[in-house]
DNA sequence: TAATACTTGACTAAAATGCTTGGTTATTAA
DNA sequence: TTAATAACCAAGCATTTTAGTCAAGTATTA
């Protein structure tokens, strides 16, 4: 089974660049200040993004990369799919010849999970992620550090007066 | 998320193991040779299989080792368990700090994932996994190419004429 | 033309994995 | 009593994967 920070890194970024879907096209350089990921390795994991036809991107000054379909298109295991090799968690890789090239005791088992994972996180788009509160909630925060870090920290805060803010505040001192 | 060879090959002994139920023990040595796992390496998973309290050993001549639960009371995500460090899919361990000590965007996500994977773990136990079709031709062969390898080859193919047989009898040469 | 931002490829430190080696200890059958 | 068996234990090791850096591009636009 593979799933790691490269597909988790994977599903972050392309949500991160649907919640800021504009007119404008987002740039690698925002999502990695934002989500805190190398802009190298998105720079990697976009590369096979845009491969599979979910991302497009427009260079030069002002460019950066956009959705390629809407939101309720894109699932989850599509995007975990471009940058892995699958979820799969056998380890013939579906064939059926782990053990000196004949099928092992628990292949089905393997064949099983891996077609309940798929199913699962194929079920998830971009589009319900974006409706889900927690999500909502972490990317405000994640504005409000942005904006908190780049630009005017003293007048903005008096506008965002939630407890959300005030936690994060703490927090960070 | 965790699964990998690891978890597998205990799986895959846990199941060899209940497969051999008898009165006798089943010493680490057969199960590597009829799951072509190295033995050593078996020595280490049975090591945290023990102490976990899924098996039981006996020591010396004859001695090997026994399920300590009934196949019903096994899951096979309770095997993993035992040794991988649980099969959970977030970075934070759940704890919920991934990004600089905050919750990163797709933290919930993987929370979910990991309980839907261990739900659908957990409700398979040893005792469903023998009671399977396809495990029970895989055991079937795994036995006769012990037996062949071992003990008499020419006069035990005459009782073993099915199909299987053959199929196998064919790949082998 | 300079700055921006994507593109590409090679390279690498660190970690995990799967396995080996080389023992020791307990038990039992001869 | 002795030799064989098989669990137990610790250290180390080769390979692979991961997550990331670095460097040298190219296309676009202000
Ligand atoms: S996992 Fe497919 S044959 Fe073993
Ligand atoms: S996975 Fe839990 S905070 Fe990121």
């Amino acid at each position: 089974m593979r799933l790691t920070t490269k597909g988790r890194y994977a599903v972050t970024a392309m949500l991160d660049l649907a919640l800021h879907a504009q007119v404008k096209p987002v740039s690698l350089a925002d999502i990695s200040k934002r989500q805190k990921i190398s802009l190298s390795y998105l720079e990697q994991l976009f590369s096979k993004l845009k491969q599979q036809a979910l991302v497009l991107s427009i260079r030069g000054p002002g460019g950066g990369y956009k959705l390629n379909k809407h939101p309720q298109e894109v699932s989850v295991a599509h995007i975990i799919d471009a940058v892995n090799e699958s979820v799969d968690s056998t380890s013939c890789g579906g064939v059926g010849n782990c053990q000196e090239g004949e099928m092992c005791l628990t292949h089905h088992l393997w064949t099983d999970l891996s077609a309940q994972i798929h199913t699962f996180l194929d079920d998830i788009t971009l589009e319900h992620l974006l409706k889900r509160r927690d999500i909502k909630a972490v990317a405000n925060r994640q504005t409000e550090h942005h904006l908190l870090d780049d630009v005017a920290p003293l007048t903005l805060t008096s506008n965002l007066s939630n407890s959300l803010t005030r936690t994060l505040t703490n927090k960070k001192g």
